[in-house]
DNA sequence: TGCGGTTGTAACAGGTTCTGTTACGATCAA
DNA sequence: TTGATCGTAACAGAACCTGTTACAACCGCA
């Protein structure tokens, strides 16, 4: 399975922009979240860009424009941010339609479909029991 | 996520083979699987060779060749395919090390970790609940 | 002993997704 | 008006999966 980082790259963000705004200020920019993360500006406005499409971000042009939370880290599960950016799921089905005259190719597919339906939901059920909250506290507590 | 078909074609494969087996064939052919499969016989032989590492199936050379179950589908469940097929972790952490001067990016890593950890066990026993058997039930059931 | 069917494996092309990068218009406080 | 920042398009490169061709290795059987 081919494992990206956006989740990682989006909860690493967010959870940047709480301890900042914690800490006094209003708004943090796209430069300085992609220093914290070490990398392009933009791939972290392009994801902060989805977050914000789920409600979990705000942004503000123009002069001292920057991002912001819509709420407190303690209210945002990694479950919010998964579902933020969108994942596909973990496991596809065939990519060819498998032969419907053989028994197997026939009924395989929902077959597997239950399957997949209740590792994702319990994947979700993982993802929901931590807050950004609870990330920061990890994070501090490691400094 | 980019997601792979790799645990539903091992998955078809090894249930097309239990299946005849159970018919009274000794051994079932790349070829074969790759018709019910919809896909090509290469692909069967990569993948069940990634199996036979996993001690699930095995083959045999020369004429009247073929492939086998080295037990019964009752006793090979999802998780046996998923790890013998050595799928990547579902998340993964940052391509590039985050800034660890930074207190996010030093104590993002090992928190995010522990929750990844987490899911994955999660996945895990969730795959383990489901045999072949119970998909070739499932499958039949369908018919 | 030779034939024919099958596995084992390398090699390559094409598709998809994620990531990184550059570029530039849009926006807005000062 | 200026300057900082967002919003977004466009493109290149990496990684992985899939499909395909090709061919050597193997071995039962005539």
């Amino acid at each position: 399975m081919s494992a990206n980082s956006r989740l990682t790259i989006a909860a690493h963000a967010l959870t940047w922009i709480g301890l900042y705004q914690r800490r006094g200020h209003e708004v943090a920019t796209s430069e300085q979240i992609a220093t914290s993360v070490n990398t392009n500006a933009v791939v972290i406005r392009r994801l902060l860009g989805e977050l914000r499409k789920a409600g979990l971000a705000e942004s503000r042009r123009g002069a001292g424009a920057g991002w912001m939370l819509t709420r407190d880290l303690a209210a945002i599960t990694l479950l919010d941010v998964y579902q933020a950016i969108e994942a596909g799921p973990v496991f596809a089905l065939h990519r060819a339609t498998p032969d419907p005259e053989c028994v197997v190719g026939h009924g395989i597919g929902p077959a597997l479909t239950a399957v997949y339906d209740d590792v994702e939901a319990a994947l979700r059920r993982e993802l929901a029991k931590t807050t950004l909250e609870d990330v920061l506290r990890d994070v501090l507590k490691a400094a």
